[in-house]
DNA sequence: TTCCCACTACCCAATTTTGGGTATTTTTCC
DNA sequence: GGAAAAATACCCAAAATTGGGTAGTGGGAA
């Protein structure tokens, strides 16, 4: 199955037709060997106990466990893959987060074939591939590392945070998401309240920008 | 180019990898011959004009001009073309509406390879395809209201309105809007009002995230 | 084992949103 | 000029959010 000196490479996103699509792509590049799929962060990290992959393209906008979970996971048990982050948005506050955890690269799904290549080819040989965007990020980053209050720290925020903010996210009520969980609506109302407070976020408005700009939520 | 017997397809999508991956898949299905792509509902009615195609695969979700737009204008100027509108979510509210104007078909981005070439084929063959989402749009739509009422669409938001869906998505309170715009408060409740009517939204989480489908706000 | 943190749940009160109207003026378009 | 649409502004009341606390419990890490 794998050929020597070619890579292995795990495709991890939700959304079969653009995984099957990258697939397709990965495959027509003359460095890739065997290709793979996963639909989620969960499956991925199953897939790489029993399998060895050169590089992770992972989601980060996933349901069950996104990639942001994942990779987190991943850096930590497997140390020697590569991650590359494919994203829909550009969001600067957590591209340099995912950088500081272990990720390879950061790629926008616009992004041109023919970088994804640049970026596989740079990731496995330099270890790293930053683009612009990357750059940007990082730049930022440390211009304003001195006060570091501004944005919260998508680690910041608890599964369970997240799953209520996800539920926000669908145009529920603190009533509704209560009765939906099990929970008492009291309860609801302290999560949504620790949420503003971690995210800085005014109203309910600004909690949906935060969960859609960092993957918790998509459209 | 173009071979006999085989379909021309035109796939339009604003992300460049999941466009690149769309055609290569449609290329491995036997029935397609030459496949071509634009970024935006704009520059695929330009292609449409210099060249005939069988089959449009439209994204629902585009800058410049998106979907719904491009979709109108297509069926009215090209009748002959097949529209599969791609989408990343599954709104029951506007799938009944693009087939009313004319839509083959309408597939989720998490789509089985293998759907898409049902579809295509069934959308040649037979003019429509219908899958359990559609099915179920148009029974919900039947059900709810015999004539056409109409879901929210671009054109019927005001500019005006549109002016305060973005301060809305700036966590602004109606009555900072109102101190902003130099109005009552009372006038940016009733265009609030106007605006969740038109939308279905159930509250202000429903219009920050119709705003950022519809590129009225952005990250 | 101790300490921290996530999770749970409640209190109170002010503010804001949501939902239902009506109504006048201005602008736009045929 | 007249009709339609957009924009303005108000009434009322219920529901929900926002903001400030406090506090117990259980699990995991140092």
């Amino acid at each position: 199955m794998s050929q020597p000196d070619k890579l292995d490479i795990l495709v991890t996103d939700d959304h079969t037709l653009f995984r099957r699509g990258t697939m397709m792509l990965l495959q027509s590049f003359d460095e890739v060997g065997h290709v793979e799929d996963a639909e989620n962060g969960k499956e991925a990290l199953e897939k790489l106990g029993e399998k060895h992959f050169d590089l992770l393209l992972l989601d980060l906008e996933m349901p069950v466990m996104d990639g942001w979970e994942a990779s987190k996971k991943i850096t930590a048990k497997h140390p020697d893959v590569k991650i590359i982050m494919i994203s829909m948005h550009d969001s600067l506050q957590i591209i340099s987060d995912l950088i500081e955890i272990g990720v390879h690269s950061y790629l926008l799904k616009n992004a041109e074939p023919d970088e994804v290549h640049r970026a596989i080819v740079s990731v496995v040989n330099n270890d790293f591939y930053y683009n612009q965007l990357v750059s940007k990020a990082l730049h930022k980053k440390v211009q304003k590392d001195g006060l570091h209050k501004g944005v919260a720290r998508r680690a910041d925020i608890s599964p369970r945070e997240i799953e209520i903010l996800q539920l926000i996210c669908q145009e529920l009520t603190m009533k509704e998401i209560g009765e939906k969980l099990f929970l008492s609506e009291q309860t609801i109302h302290t999560h949504r309240k620790n949420l503003m407070r971690k995210t800085k976020a005014k109203n309910a408005v600004g909690l949906v920008k935060f969960a859609f700009q960092n993957g918790i939520a998509s459209f």
